[in-house]
DNA sequence: GGTTTCACG
DNA sequence: ACGTACGTGAAACCG
């Protein structure tokens, strides 16, 4: 005969706390720490139960674990004394909680902590659903609370110190142990309360009375009955009455849940093993050495492991008819990534917490109840990326409302370096999707269509709850919430509303461009004496160094500065440099922009917002934020972006030295503030006061020149090597520059070093919001490595910190002009510049007011400033 | 697909 | 004795 599938189910916090106290010694002195002073004596205790337990399974058994979640649970609610008697867990305790949250991951044991729940709600639903399906049920806690669940199915190994010390408590045992059967045990805490749960019960019945009363009448409510009915004599009948209300509040608090609505079926708590490296990783961290050998061989897996659940199978439907799907559903659009401005929306998956489906995109549209479900705002929807799902909706006609979470942008925040795609995001959880539904050679496997949308909407629900309570841990919820989720809905409708371009105009510009770079070309082959490609390095490398011999770098570099260093010896380089110029033109801005240009005499680009380092934006296909500026003949590239008929114009409004400002907030540093709190001009300034000028006289040009290279240099994580390099002096003349920088701004060297040693400390350095950048590299053994991890860690907080505060300007400008109804428009954003669709009846008003709203977005210790300038094409919108 | 170059902040 | 500035995207070349 077959045997009943067998489930272990753990309360992780319960045996958290009682292997902290068993290696508790009475003294948080005495307790286990690793060297450098973290308490590990629950985790030691913790793993070694969790070791013994995994070498009790076999293949096919399965495991769950719950924790609580916080403090907030249904409970506290019902009654606000609930556990108000319970000390606060020791500071060494509650260290060792997050620490332990990641043991258990790398042990790929499945488990869970829901908001509002406590860890023994999940536990108990998780023992009753599986004991449903016939599962043998093996419960581990220390709190007796769970003895009524006890049944035929359902054992609960009650520990007294360790594992080693444990009751195991069957509906036969129990009568014994406690002289009354499982379910009783609500009705005597309803009658005698919990002290340790500080719930009273019914004053002046204690343990005896309460367990005679259960042998004489059998439950709470006749016990009642039987007082009301003056069955019960004298002051304990009148107790009884008189307690009814607060005793029948304790047997409610005391009954355990056993209905939440978990993500999990029971399958899949299977124990699919653990991952060596993981398991090692943590026992090294926590210095557990002999942690990993106490593990049982047959569960550990190599390289490669998924620990991730199997996802449910997909199920392709015709309409959402008959669907149970709730109020919070997981969605995601069968969309091309890159190009979803153009690409076919293809289908539509949707999940609930148990199932995922996929629709295609024909029988969607005629979905009238999955058309109403996206639409309602009080259906959340999880999703992954939002902004292609409200562009691609928009282009066919669909609505969508409330959007409430989005699990690429959580991703982001918890590490930036993840990078964007689902599959490295979902890594940071453990999870992955199926391969894209592609050709392959000529095979078509028609089979995995929508596979990966209808994956990526499980996940966006399922990872909720973890996402945000990772990024609460980690003190990034509001810059989720508040910032990067809001982002999200003003960036697509940037993206919708487009940028102007003509074509025609750009085309003319472009044949100028054509011309010049066509008799470059042949100019070049003639001076050099026959045809080569310019555009090649290689081709340029060798006929600089090979052909004609001049004296460049070991690297032979073809480079702007190399070539313009070598101008002086022959009139090739310089021509070369030309022809690059215009190829560049040619090839990026006119032939590479015109096909992005769309009947509406618009281009659309992509913002991405979940890919750089650092929290900036990003902009493709086309990347619209590196249009030629610099280079006055480049810039005629600008004329071209103008709306028809100067029906708008374009407004650009820019903060000025936004890094450096905030440096001067961040560092504290009172003698850089005062720079631009004087409103004089950064530069000159610095260059007095490095260079030691007297105050009247004015700056010299050289001098002022190198004091802007050295403010750029100190954003950046200054080197000697690489200031010489900028400014064209030695690494000497230079290093004593960075000095007298210093000397001048004592509180910036200090807050660039406070940088690099927190962020040694903790792995990662943070903005002014809270948005993180991780940072392993800055432990290193290469020195090279190591080094570059400084410098990021000088330039993060500050590069991050102006992105977080043009991202708040444009939330709030976007609610400015959407509450004010205006025709203008936020268009584009260039890091430090936002520009618009400006209605020409509008500028008086919007001027001050939007300059006000970007100059005050976020309070700092320095005053911003923003230039702004119109016209009727971006090229006269600028100075 | 990786490398080089160059456009931007 | 290393070999140097931070963050991007697109196009062209080259193997």
């Amino acid at each position: 005969m077959k045997l009943p599938p067998r489930l272990l189910v753990l309360d992780g916090n319960s045996l958290l706390f009682r292997a902290f106290y068993a290696t508790y010694f009475g003294d948080p002195s005495k307790i286990m720490r690793t060297k450098d002073g973290r308490p590990t004596n629950a985790l030691f205790a913790f793993a070694n139960m969790l070791a013994k337990l995994l070498s009790s399974m076999n293949e096919g058994d399965s495991i769950f674990l719950a924790f609580d979640a916080d403090a907030k649970t249904f409970r506290k609610e019902e009654f606000e004394d609930y556990k108000a008697n319970r000390k606060p867990a020791p500071e060494e305790l509650i260290l060792q909680f997050d620490p332990a949250r990641d043991l258990v991951k790398a042990l790929g044991i499945p488990y869970l902590e829901m908001h509002g729940f406590e860890a023994d709600d999940l536990a108990g639903t998780a023992a009753k659903m599986a004991e449903q399906k016939g599962y043998k049920v093996e419960v581990y806690t220390s709190d007796k609370d769970y003895l009524q669940l006890v049944s035929p199915w359902i054992t609960v190994n009650l520990l007294k110190k360790g594992l080693s010390d444990m009751v195991e408590v069957t509906p036969e045992s129990m009568v014994e142990l406690f002289g009354f059967p499982p379910k009783s045990i609500i009705d005597f805490k309803g009658l005698r309360g919990d002290p340790s749960d500080n719930l009273p019960g019914i004053p002046g019945v204690g343990d005896k009375r309460a367990t005679d009363l259960l042998k004489e009448y059998g439950d709470f409510d006749s016990i009642i009955d039987a007082a009301k009915n003056g069955k019960i004599k004298g002051k304990l009948g009148e107790n009884l009455i008189a307690g009814e209300k607060m005793g029948r509040l304790c047997y409610e608090l005391a009954t355990m849940k056993t209905d939440v609505e978990l993500p999990f079926t029971v399958e899949d708590f299977v124990y699919l093993g653990y991952s060596r490296k993981e398991v090692n990783d943590f026992a090294m961290l926590f210095e557990l050495r002999q942690f990993p050998t106490r593990l049982p061989k047959r569960f550990e897996r190599g390289e490669g492991f998924q620990r991730n659940r199997p996802l449910p199978e997909l199920v392709r439907i015709e309409s959402i008819k008959g669907l149970d799907l709730g109020n919070e559903i997981g969605l995601a659009f069968d969309l091309d990534e890159t190009s979803y401005h153009d690409a076919p929306l293809l289908g539509i998956g949707i999940a609930n917490k148990k199932e995922r489906y996929y629709l295609r995109i024909e029988e969607a549209k005629k979905d009238a109840k999955l058309l109403a479900l996206l639409k309602d705002p009080n259906i959340k929807k999880c999703v992954y990326d939002g902004k292609k799902i409200l562009v691609g909706a928009k282009r066919y006609g669909i609505e969508i409302q409330g959007i409430d979470f989005d699990l690429m942008l959580a991703g982001y925040l918890l590490d930036s370096d993840a990078g964007s795609n689902p599959r490295d995001l979902l890594s940071i959880f453990g999870e992955t999707v199926p391969e894209e539904n592609e050709p392959e050679g000529y095979e078509l496997i028609i089979g995995d269509e929508g596979d990966k949308t209808a994956a990526l909407a499980y996940h966006a629900l399922r990872l909720k709850e973890e996402a945000l309570r990772q990024l609460k841990a980690q003190g990034q919820d509001k810059l989720y919430q508040e910032v990067e989720l809001p982002l999200s809905f003003v960036l697509a409708d940037m993206e919708i509303e487009g940028f102007p371009l003509d074509a025609n105009l750009l085309s003319e510009i472009g044949e100028g461009f054509r011309k010049k770079k066509e008799a470059l070309e042949l100019e070049l082959s003639s001076l050099a004496g026959h045809p080569f490609n310019p555009s090649s390095p290689k081709q340029v490398a060798s006929l600089l160094y090979d052909e004609l011999k001049l004296k460049g770098p070991r690297s032979r570099s073809t480079s702007v500065d190399i070539l313009e260093s070598l101008a002086a010896e022959h009139e090739i380089p310089a021509k070369i440099l030309e022809y690059r110029k215009y190829a560049k033109l040619v090839g990026t801005y006119i032939d590479g922009l015109l096909p992005h240009c769309k009947e509406d005499g618009k281009i659309h680009t992509s913002f991405n917002q979940a890919l750089t380092s650092t929290g900036r934006l990003s902009s493709s296909n086309p990347n619209l934020q590196n249009i030629s500026t610099r280079d006055i003949e480049s810039k005629e590239i600008k004329k071209a972006f103008h709306y028809p008929n100067s029906e708008y114009q374009i407004l650009s409004l820019d903060y000025a030295q936004i890094e450096l400002r905030l440096l001067a907030s961040l560092s504290g540093c009172k003698a850089y503030q005062e720079i631009f709190a004087s409103g004089r001009d950064l530069h000159s300034e610095t260059a007095r006061k490095i260079f030691d000028l007297p105050m009247d006289q004015e700056v010299p040009s050289l001098l002022r020149r190198r004091a802007k290279a050295i403010n750029f240099a100190i954003v950046y994580g200054t080197t000697a090597f690489g200031l010489a390099d900028q400014i064209g002096a030695s690494p000497k003349e230079a290093s004593g520059i960075i000095a007298s920088f210093y000397r001048a701004y004592p509180e910036i060297q200090s807050y660039l070093e406070r940088m690099t040693e927190e962020g040694t400390e903790k792995g990662y350095v943070s903005t002014m919001l809270g948005r993180r950048r991780n940072l392993p590299d800055l432990k290193d053994p290469n020195y090279m490595k190591r080094e570059a991890a400084k410098r990021m860690a000088m330039n993060a907080p500050v590069q991050g910190s102006a992105a977080d505060l043009i991202k708040v300007a444009m939330i709030k400008v976007d609610r400015f002009l959407k509450e004010g109804h205006y025709q203008s428009k936020m268009v584009l954003q260039i890091h430090d510049e936002l520009l618009f669709k400006l209605s020409k009846d509008e500028e008086e008003v919007l001027l001050p007011k939007l300059k006000e709203i970007m100059d005050t977005a976020l309070p700092l210790d320095v005053p911003l400033s923003v230039e702004g300038s119109v016209g009727d094409s971006w090229f006269n919108a600028k100075d």
